[in-house]
RNA sequence: CGAGAAGUAGCACAACUUGGUAGUGCACUUGGUUUGGGACCAAGGGGUUGCAGGUUCAAAUCCUGUCUUCUCGACCA
């Protein structure tokens, strides 16, 4: 196939400038002329409705209700729990004043709500049976990122936020991994990313958790990006907002606290995970556009067709496209490409007089032809879209696979460390050689897997007994 | 906040070295011909060259200052 599309440039080129004009020629994105926020433009809005459409199912399946908390945090608020106020005093946003008058006391804009929902949980758990207490929320948040990037960094994030109370240490150890559970199977199963679930080190876990867990999604290009986030607090917050609650023994005890959160990045991973240079290419799963309809020409016997698929994919809830522009057969294929449209179906009188229509696939670009029986053609389509979400898995499975290495000794990390990709390696345990690491080699630690946690080799590092797998990599 | 680069039409750039009428492609408007891989012809609209100052008969071009953006670090979902 020969590339036709002269805007988007090579990703062996120059992979920021490609994932640049993937987003702009897909129009998912506008760039905002307020510093550092981007507009997410109703293409891009409707992949993230997808992702919220069946991420709320999930939470909801899961005993999850939704809430709205307030945007802003008043400063002493905000100061109660110490290791949290300073993982993010760097990032926030102050308000000073309202209308024309300085506050009393400055307001922040919430980089995260952890705070808000303990002041509200303060009120309202009093007894063992208002425990588990399962909160939601979906909102925009704001940190303040020095330098950003569409979908991957930005100064205010599109998120959603989990927020859990629980009677005991367990229940909430398993809250945890649940819904870190449900973001797996949300990427592997929709967005077709074969993601590395894990838990952070001590060193990389959020601020004012106990445990942090990971999804690490690996990018066309080896770099990871975190791709969701389930935190275990313990009763750290509960006992710095005073939260208590009687349990059945009548007895006060302090909650234990989860939340969990994933955002609009994960569109930008989906982008760096799957397209190549012709374009977006999105999985079924997600796709809000299904099929496209190109018509060529415009006989009758186009518009006849056309209004039969039509009827049929309105009635299996497929949803479609119909290029009805002027613009010339070989732009709206080009375009097509360019939107990541799973499937493609080129309507033309050529075609149709030999009874047939032509179907082609974004990921593999195949040209099938098909009878222009509706019947047939709808069968054909549930299959192909079918057939594509597996391979879109499959490929980047296959893609990631061939960038992890595994390093036993600090010669072959040091091999390793300049390729795209992770690495894993034995650690002792010692954050010092994390730090050796980012200093040397300029790679942080994404975490230790979660399904193969135990190493009983040598640390790849220092050299002294190995206590875990730990992977390290590059990061967005 | 450190290092580098760039600001000229909606977008991408040229003209700058050697000062002398503001250019090209895409996009846009109108009319016509087209339609199986980013169509063609004709006509048309769009600019205080980021901003401020200086040198000069004359500045997009030379000088000084300033602002902004991008890339790479640092920080981060």
């Amino acid at each position: 196939m020969e590339k036709t599309n002269k805007n988007i440039t090579s990703r062996d080129v120059d992979f920021a400038k490609w994932y640049n004009d993937i987003i702009s020629e897909a129009d998912l994105v506008d760039y905002s002329s307020v510093k550092g926020s981007m507009i997410i433009r109703p293409y891009g809005y409707a992949i993230w409705e997808n992702m919220v459409a069946v991420l709320d199912k999930m939470f909801k399946e899961t005993g999850h209700v939704n809430v709205q908390m307030p945007m802003f945090i008043p400063e002493s608020l905000f100061n109660i729990e110490k290791e949290h106020v300073e993982g993010f005093a760097p990032e926030v946003a102050w308000v000073t004043h309202g209308g024309s008058e300085k506050l009393e006391e400055r307001m922040l804009v919430r980089p995260t709500s952890e705070v808000l929902f303990c002041d509200h949980y303060k009120k309202i758990i009093k007894s063992y049976r208002d425990l588990p207490l399962l909160y939601n929320q979906w909102c925009t948040i704001v940190r303040w990122e020095k330098t950003t990037r569409p979908f991957l960094r930005s100064r205010e994030i599109l998120w959603q936020e989990g927020h859990t109370m629980h009677a005991t240490e367990q229940e909430a150890r398993e809250e945890t991994l649940r819904m870190l559970k449900v973001y797996e199977k949300f990427q592997r199963e929709y967005l077709a990313l074969p993601v590395i679930v894990g838990k952070k080190t001590d060193k990389e876990k959020f601020a004012g958790a106990e445990e942090t867990y990971t999804i690490e999604a690996m990018m066309y290009d080896g770099v990871a990006l975190q791709n969701g986030t389930s935190h275990y607090f313990g009763q750290g917050f509960a006992k710095a907002f005073d939260i208590k609650f009687l349990n059945k023994e009548n007895i006060w005890e302090y909650p234990y606290q989860t939340s969990w959160g994933c955002t609009t990045r994960m569109i930008g991973g989906l982008i760096m995970a799957h397209s190549d240079d012709l374009g977006l290419i999105l999985p079924p799963n997600i796709a809000p556009i299904k099929v496209a309809l190109i018509p060529i020409g415009n006989s009758d016997l186009v518009s006849e067709c056309i209004q039969n698929l039509e009827e049929s994919l309105k009635k299996e809830n497929i949803t479609y496209y119909i290029d009805r522009s002027d613009k010339s057969p070989g732009f709206k294929f080009a375009e097509a490409e360019v939107k990541g449209y799973p499937i493609r179906i080129e309507i033309g009188e050529r075609d149709l007089k030999e009874k047939k229509v032509t179907l082609v696939r974004r990921d593999t670009l195949e040209k099938i032809i098909v009878s222009d029986n509706i019947g047939q053609v709808i069968t054909e389509i549930k299959k192909e879209l079918k057939e594509m979400q597996n391979n879109l898995y499959q490929r980047a499975e296959k893609r990631r696979n061939s960038m992890l290495y595994n390093a036993d000794t600090l010669e072959e990390f040091k091999n390793y460390a300049p390729k795209p990709g992770f690495i894993l390696t034995s650690w002792c345990g010692n954050p010092e050689c994390e730090n050796h690491v980012k200093e040397q080699f300029g790679l942080k630690s994404r975490c230790i897997p979660l399904d193969d946690q135990i190493s009983d080799k040598l640390c790849t590092i220092c050299g002294k007994p190995g206590k875990y797998k730990l992977y390290y990599g590059k990061q967005y």
